[in-house]
DNA sequence: TAGTTTTTGCGAACGATTCGCACTTACGCT
DNA sequence: AGCGTAAGTGCGAATCGTTCGCAAAAACTA
């Protein structure tokens, strides 16, 4: 997850599209390249690298942690993957797709998804004010969620940060 | 850095007022806990509990990192202290002041400081579209600074990002 | 000043990620 | 089908930021 060039999305159907995508690069399609293509496929949402490669809970065949590592880097390379940061905790990857970009609640952790276009109010008004150009793709929007808020509301000073 | 009450912003103006605040809760005055409130009185900008702990280039003696860590945490607690994290690399600790929020770009990895208010516009639109009350104390508001977006721009389809 | 309780300073442990390196394997070529 | 070679693997060790355990050393209190 260090200093990588980052390529346009490149947004493939399906294992066999994005095995594609490799080999016209130059890449082979090792085994292991492949289940981290398979668990990304078959897990909707952004999974963590350990996840990817413990074999999501049994539901593929596991491998080796750095290999992963390895590979969901190469492929962000390419751009058929990205990850971002939800706060602490590990890195998560995901397809690229259709830009998402996120909300997390600061308080419960609650992830929220949001189509690009959502944003993109926000993001003028970012530019207007001081001329940056704000994506929370790899950085999400940090805050309190509604339940929080609520929650929060009602016991009053008994609020429930964490850092 | 871990799960914590977060408690008001106290604001102390130098070290024997920080220091008066935490006997008002029963905790001691400490060298090493004057060493860190020194440290972060003796430096603008947020820091890291590292460069602290090596003395702010020999300004201040050294003192010991795990210390340096159970210190800021428990000043934290206090209201004292606050942390940031600007993307990768280490959290950055600061005295707790009339608050500022961050903007840093995702490319240069620049840091701007701006007053809370000057964020409301903002924060505003974020409760009104989602219901979220946007912070960017503890996590900034990451994207692209103007300079960035103009280096893009020139040297078009050479982008320089890093993840 | 002795007693109690916090804090320290050290080293070891931790979680996330990366690196080094000998070994395997996928692909290009015959 | 078989072979050579570069790409990729798997393992373990290393790294960085942070936390923990614990015995020894301060701080406040009586």
């Amino acid at each position: 997850m260090t200093t990588t060039h980052r390529s346009p999305a490149l947004v493939a159907d399906n294992v066999e599209a994005a095995v594609e995508a490799l080999r016209e690069r130059g890449l082979r399609a090792s085994a292991a390249r492949r289940l981290v293509l398979e668990a990304l496929f078959g897990s909707e949402g952004p999974v963590s690298a350990e996840r990817i490669a413990e074999g999501l809970e049994g539901r593929i065949p596991r491998s080796d942690l750095a290999s992963v590592y390895r590979n969901l880097e190469t492929l962000e390379e390419v751009g058929l993957v990205r990850h971002v940061h939800l706060g602490h905790g590990p890195g998560l990857y995901a397809l690229a797709a259709p830009e998402h970009e996120y909300l997390v609640c600061e308080s419960c952790h609650a992830v929220r998804s949001v189509a690009k276009e959502e944003l993109d109010g926000i993001r003028d008004q970012v530019r207007d004010r001081f001329g940056f150009e704000a994506r929370f793709t790899h950085f999400p929007l940090v805050g309190l969620c509604p339940d929080c808020i609520d929650e929060s509301r009602e016991h009053e000073a008994a609020p429930h940060a964490h850092s």
